[in-house]
DNA sequence: CGGGATCCGCACGGATACTG
DNA sequence: CAGTATCCGTGCGGATCCCG
């Protein structure tokens, strides 16, 4: 019982670890389905108004993207700026910060257009082997 | 009901485009939890043992460390070689192909390392904003 | 040792309705 | 227009048991 005891510990420890860890964090953030084509239709067109982003990623329910753009400012890496008219009219832009994390993030695209390729076929042969 | 219905169908393939997207897949792939843990262990320890692993990446239930395992071998990014002792010896590498998204990772491991403090503190001032 | 199969909880995301 | 609040289904991942 002490080992599984100890297993139980270092679980724990190294689940905090990873809780630390900034990478981690960055791909948990990443992961959010929408947040990189958030990022890329920002990049893309400079600054949008709410409804504009909900049109440009067709398929995304309001609730998600809300709860994106908030994640994305809290983390300052976009802006939001209310303009008091009626109705009140809201604009999202980058950060020099969330820009840096797009330039990144074109990396992992250019990464992907070169080899998902790759990829395909090796899944293809896979399939095939197990077929 | 026809604006509606547009709606929808506008969903409906901008969902098809998104699967179709090879920086979508790359992205859902690697926000698989334990997918850029693997390929870090790898990259760093050369040819490892399930067992291995398994010991390495604390917290990891075999279920999905089986799992993130397959997906890798399947789209060519690891090699799985069995040796048939007794009992059975399985070994797992890195493919040039994992090795060059390893590579990738890094490059956001990098971004996270330079740039995260920014972050933590972003979400203090916001926390302590809405508070 | 290196898994496969199964059951199960719960958290994440979608749909809907309402508001300043 | 730009959200907030609420309900709800399901799918991901953990735990457990078993096998070659």
């Amino acid at each position: 019982m002490t080992a599984a005891q100890r297993r139980e510990q270092e679980k724990v420890t190294y689940d905090a670890f990873l809780r630390e860890c900034p990478s981690r964090q960055l791909l948990d953030r990443l992961s959010d389905k929408w947040v990189a084509l958030v990022l890329a239709a920002l990049a893309e067109g400079g600054s949008m108004r709410y409804s504009e982003l909900a049109r440009r990623l067709a398929g995304v329910s309001q609730k998600m993207l809300t709860q994106t753009l908030r994640a994305l400012e809290r983390d300052g890496l976009v802006t939001r700026t209310v303009t008091p008219t009626v109705p009140v009219t809201v604009e999202y832009d980058l950060t020099p910060l969330g820009a840096s994390l797009h330039a990144v993030v074109r990396h992992l695209k250019g990464w992907a257009e070169a080899h998902m390729d790759d990829v395909r076929t090796a899944r293809e042969e896979y399939d095939a082997r197990s077929a």
